[in-house]
DNA sequence: TTATTATATGAGTATATAATCACATAGTAA
DNA sequence: TTACTATGTGATTATATACTCATATAATAA
């Protein structure tokens, strides 16, 4: 059986995981990774309302993830931890391998 | 704007990160690190229903990072993709910054 | 002062997810 | 055949999450 302190680890590395885990959170992930931006612009670059991607903004920097500064009205966001950008590709791994999977599946019909 | 091509992108990564956005999934991903397991024995290793843990299995298997086998009355998971595993390494990593972090916080106090 | 702009947040609703229990299925053995 | 065991799944309930709209806050400029 699972001893607290690792359960209490699993529970840290699912909220981090969790941060990441939606569509948009991902786009402003993306988007970020060529520098930091404002809430208004990451609005307008993923498609979605202020206040629905400044919620997405505040999810991430709760988890350690984003880390943000005030300059005159505007909130400018940037990545705070550039690894998370390894797991995306690594996830990407994983889809390409689906496909292949899937033309396997294709030629054995 | 986004276009249609990188929003499916995002979507399909959401999708796989949400899979091990569960502190339940991430003890089964840590527990098949060091080789395959049948449903019995992962559910008494992180202390879980079988049928709980069967659909967190098949959670998995579906976003494609786990792979299994029946082998009689047992059915033995897998892990697919190891390079999920990396992911873990920079969240803990991102766990490290915020001990640093509240470290500065306390001594600024 | 008022007006404007950028951002954040409360409330409400809709949807998704997780856990439990009961039951179904399937493989094995007597 | 019946009995037993491992696994999967339908139904239910509880909880969490995402989105929208309206409103609040805060910085700036006129």
């Amino acid at each position: 059986m699972l001893n607290r302190k690792k359960q209490l680890l699993f529970q840290k590395q699912a909220e981090i995981a969790k941060a990441v885990a939606h569509p948009l959170r991902i786009a402003i992930v993306d988007f970020l990774r060529d520098g930091e931006q404002c809430v208004c612009d990451i609005a307008e670059h993923v498609g979605s309302e202020r206040s629905n991607v400044s919620r997405h903004l505040s999810v991430m920097v709760n988890a350690g993830i984003l880390d943000y500064r005030k300059q005159g009205l505007k909130v400018i966001y940037a990545l705070k931890t550039p690894c998370i950008l390894d797991f995306f590709s690594c996830v990407v791994g994983v889809l390409k391998q689906q496909a292949k999977d899937n033309e396997k599946l294709l030629k054995a019909i």
